[in-house]
DNA sequence: ATCAAACTTAAACCAAGGTTCAAGTCAAGC
DNA sequence: GCTTGACTTGAACCTTGGTTTAAGTTTGAT
């Protein structure tokens, strides 16, 4: 057996997959696309803070309501390195994917509604039908840090 | 100019692209996924029927909904050849994609209060989190024709 | 010093839903 | 019967969120 911790506050690659259950593949590949950190070795190996654990379980929970891991990217940008993020930044953050869940729960029931109103009026037409060509410029809400940043 | 349709019933995938407002590339990715249907030329070029024009406004309408391609198809390919498909038909199609919107809404709202939730108590943890790693089986909805099949 | 486990990288691959391109063929107006 | 725009095909490419593989390096216990 290798690679057990040399310092008992940082993890390695595999100890932070096994702890957190994320695949290494996925842990480098959020470190590639800037979601994540971490120092090196003398070997160039990695090596994570604890803190880590908690922006990955932010990472995974915001992933899995939908959210496209840029904009979890964006807003984990905000957070100050070494200091531990407040409770009141996961407040923001929550609200802010809560808006955004709100934003597309309404949509999908206005879609819906529209469907089967179409379908029972039997348009399904280019011409009439929202549904078929929609200019839905309304729905492109905004993902990101803004009300983060602008409380 | 040239391909002006011979056949007052029949359309080029030109004119098809300009009634429809779907670029020919995705028409013919359609064909190719067999969700639409076209006859030949003796030159190999494609024609098709008045009635590729409402299962296209079908196919948009469904796939704007977030219904995927796949799922529209398997309903499509129960079209019978020729014959134009009834109003009934539609309706069907429509009550089983509302189910599936139904289904997705309700798995946002229940996921965005978890999160919420998970927030507030200052969880989010790998343990305790059903976010963040979810058995979440039970949203594996089938989305398909079988209640068309199956009235 | 040695050894195996764990780590490193780049590159290829997957799904979905197409778009773009190259190279060649068809249809129709004149 | 020629010209020109519309059509044909296959293959490569795009995005998102990763996984897999190959080949090589580091770590730390012994």
């Amino acid at each position: 057996m290798a690679q057990l911790p040399a310092n008992v506050h940082e993890l390695t690659i595999g100890e932070l997959s096994e702890r957190s259950g994320v695949p290494t593949s996925a842990l480098r590949f959020y470190e590639r696309e800037g979601l994540i950190r971490s120092r090196r070795t003398p070997g160039n190996q990695r090596r994570y803070g604890r803190e880590v654990l908690r922006q990955i379980a932010f990472i995974r929970a915001s992933h899995h309501l939908g959210i496209p891991l840029a904009s979890i990217g964006a807003v984990l940008a905000l957070l100050p390195e070494g200091v531990p993020p407040t409770r009141e930044f996961w407040e923001r953050a929550s609200s802010c994917w809560s808006e955004e869940i709100n934003a597309r729960i309404e949509k999908l029931e206005r879609m819906r509604d529209r469907f089967t109103e179409c379908i029972g009026c039997g348009c399904l037409s280019f011409d009439k039908c929202v549904l078929v060509n929609p200019d839905d410029r309304l729905g492109a809400t905004t993902i990101g840090p803004k009300r983060l940043l602008d409380p």
